[in-house]
Formats: structure tokens, C-alpha cells, sequence
DNA sequence: GATCTTTTATCTAGATTGTAGATTTATCTT
DNA sequence: AAGATAAATCTACAATCTAGATAAAAGATC
């Protein structure tokens, strides 16, 4: 996560990914939600890995797929952002908006009025 | 800067130091800027490196400073955003805030009001 | 002009994070 | 049992982050 307390950006679009799907983000919806998003593709070995490190920062949390739902293929593993990532979450914005406070884009000139 | 567009955490807050610091941006004054806003130590080594890659980048530009500045200590080289730069942040900020969006964060209890 | 002090930049190297895609596993269907 | 399907795991390399030690470029002092 570094010094500063702000998570890396792509950490910060799963937790933010796993928190929009609620009580049923899976490495595919998440993926889904992300590339949605981000408009640009996200591979899935990008999407476990970093959850993979998520939870061993303790910030997600692992739960197997419910008995219940009977489908065809390998179990979902569903994620839960925890306290400890919100909290993670929280500082982000937090000193990243200080970062921003004041910032005015100048309107970077993209090529010309013609 | 990775698939998404978006900008690695630290990068897009070297950049943000930069700007704030108007025409008068160079590596120790990055550095306290940085400080001060994130609330933690930033290394030199952190703040050199990271501006050599947005350079290599295009993302800013050196200029070696003034010959009229008449101070004991090895010349400054200071930093200016360039226009790529600029859209850099722009994707960024806009990517995040549609990943942002609807997000509430659920107080994270942080241990109670006892 | 040689040496000292000050200020800043450069270099090096290791740790963490980001990324892709091939492979494997688990489950239902037929 | 074999096939189809859906999803997770594995592997490995690239990019980013980070610290701190070292070097360089001045002006000041004698």
C-alpha cells in the first residue's frame, strides 16, 4: 500500500468493484464491473491476483459460494470488502482529495479549434 | 501507467505537487508539498525516480534553473506538467470518479463510542 | 585557489503492485 | 463416462514504489 496510506490504483477499482457488487462479487462479475467502468479490458489473472493480495491485507474476505445456487461449473468464491478496507478506502480519498484541493485543469489543449 | 489509463497512485500525486508548486516546481519542493499533503515522510529517491519515468513519459518537462538565482548548492532543476501530462490526470480523475460513483462508505466502526 | 559548507540531484537496489493468459478444477448434462 | 461450462488458480514477467547512500555543483572563507 506504501507510506503514504493510499492504496494502489488498481487495488483501489477492485475494492471499489467488489463494493458496487454488493453481496454477490465473484472474480467474473467483478471483472464485468471493472472493465464496464474502466472501459478497457481487465484480465482475470489482474483481477485474482490483486484480490489475492487484498485479502491477505485483510482489507476483503473469501466466502464460498452458496450450496444453494445450483449451476454448472466451478464454485463461486465471493468476496466482501471488510472494515479494514473501508477504512482503506477512506484514507485514499481522503489525501488524494487533499492532493487534488485547489487543482484547476487547464483544458489541456487537445489540438485546435479547426 | 498501466492499461485502464489510469495513473499509478504516487505518480498522479507527484504530478498534482507539481502543479501546485506552479513555476517554481523542483525536487525538494516536490518533496515537502508531497509531505505536507499526505501527512508522511516521501523520500527523495521516491519523488527523483518517479519524475524521471513521467518524463520519460512525456508527462513533464526539466528545465535547469535560472542562471540570475545566486544560492550556494547544486543548481535545481525544475519541473513543468506538459499538456500530455495534463490529460494523464484528466483520464485518471474521470476513470476514478465513474468508479467512485455511488459509492457510500459505511463509517467503518472504527471501535466505538464507549 | 584550495577547502568547507550548503543544497540539490543521481544512482542503486530491493519490495510491492500490476498484468496477461494458459492451465486446472469443480460442477452439471447427456 | 464423456462432454460442456463456468470459474478459480498458477506462473512469470513488467511497471511502479521506496529508501538512503553517494555524488555533484555551486558560493563562502581564508
Amino acid at each position: 500500500m506504501g507510506k503514504t496510506g493510499v492504496l494502489g490504483s488498481f487495488e483501489e477499482m477492485v475494492l471499489l468493484a467488489v463494493l458496487h457488487q454488493g453481496d454477490h462479487a465473484y472474480g467474473v462479475s467483478i471483472r464485468r464491473e471493472l472493465s464496464r467502468r474502466s472501459e478497457s479490458d481487465v484480465s482475470m489473472g489482474a483481477v485474482y491476483t490483486t484480490l489475492d493480495r487484498l485479502e491477505e491485507k485483510g482489507f476483503v474476505r473469501q466466502r464460498r459460494g452458496e450450496p444453494t445456487e445450483s449451476r454448472r461449473g466451478r464454485p463461486r468464491q465471493y468476496y466482501d470488502v471488510l472494515p479494514t478496507g473501508i477504512a482503506a478506502l477512506d484514507v485514499t480519498r481522503r489525501i488524494r482529495s487533499t492532493m487534488w484541493e485547489g487543482v484547476e485543469l487547464p483544458a489541456a489543449d487537445p489540438g485546435g479549434t479547426r
